[in-house]
DNA sequence: CATTTATCCTGTAAGC
DNA sequence: TGCTTACAGGATAAAT
């Protein structure tokens, strides 16, 4: 996502929309007034600097926002105005300077694009988004405490939100293999020197994820790409069942919880006594 | 209130 | 070959 903000802020912004096309309804089911308003919203708007909280991007566009989510295979897509459409294309937006034109490329439809009050700073639709740990806004502290009070499953609170942002079930399994924590641990009993590791092995997840994403991004094209060098060269556990374990060599195991996988390490990641499944 | 589950979607791949 | 089923998972409404 980082890496689709920075081609966003490169290629769009400082450029106004022309037209706004929804190809989709369900791109922008979460605009109530409907596509059409929501286009109308848009169109003539200027696009400020982009700008991402966790997996939410945002382009302010007047005193307004324009949120992208890309759910699990949306892409941002610039490229010249007159090429064909494909055919999962949600979205389209034509620009002033008649250019390349934005497009939003959605084949499972997870992902939408919504218009919000609040543009500079947060928009007011994904207020309820905590900060994400590479932030300024993060506060390590807070999310200690929130975390620690919490009774539920370490996994299950890394994935939520509204207590940290930016992790998904990829990054949560490699986070939590780095530190040796298994899912299901319970957040009331971990110590604060976890919660700290923890921290710190999202954080360098995190980057490297950046990094990775960065060396396979292309000049023109704004692309999210689910199997990039990062997914093939520094997982450790996630899709990995079966293989060893590149700390131990134990075979990796894959569970089943909150209707998706869980990948980890029998034996540097044991199953606590009292877990929350 | 806090926590957990079901649901949305479609291309791919595995199973029969 | 052709059909059916499982799978991938982010966010959130609904259920517990």
């Amino acid at each position: 996502m980082e890496t689709v903000r920075d081609g966003l802020q490169r290629h769009v912004s400082g450029r106004t929309f022309e037209t706004v096309q929804v190809l989709h309804p369900r791109a922008a089911r979460r605009h109530l007034a409907g596509p059409d308003d929501f286009a109308a919203a848009l169109t003539g708007g200027a696009v400020g600097s982009a700008r991402r909280r966790g997996k939410y991007l945002w382009l302010p566009v007047d005193a307004d926002a324009l949120i992208a989510h890309l759910g699990m295979s949306g892409q941002l897509v610039v490229g010249e105005a007159d090429r064909p459409l494909t055919p999962h294309v949600r979205a389209r937006f034509s620009f002033t300077d008649g250019g390349p034109d934005l497009r939003f490329v959605d084949q499972r439809t997870f992902g939408h694009l919504s218009f919000s009050p609040g543009g500079a700073e947060l928009p007011s639709a994904i207020a309820h988004i905590a900060p994400d740990p590479l932030e300024p806004a993060f506060d390590d502290d807070r999310f200690a405490a929130r975390l620690m009070r919490r009774q539920t499953g370490i996994k299950r609170a890394l994935l939520d939100q509204s207590l940290i942002s930016g992790v998904g079930n990829i990054y949560a399994d490699e986070s939590l293999w780095r530190v040796g924590l298994h899912w299901a641990r319970g957040t009331d009993a971990l110590r604060r020197s976890d919660v700290v590791r923890l921290l710190g092995a999202v954080r360098e997840v995190f980057a490297e994820a950046i990094t990775a994403g960065g060396t396979s991004f292309d000049s023109l094209y704004v692309r999210v790409n689910g199997e990039s060098g990062y997914f093939d060269r520094s997982l450790a556990v996630y899709g990995r069942a079966g293989q060893p374990c590149p700390r131990c060599g134990a075979a990796i195991r894959r569970d089943k919880f909150m209707n998706r996988s869980s990948f980890s390490c029998p034996k540097c990641q044991p199953r606590p006594r009292r877990g929350h499944w």
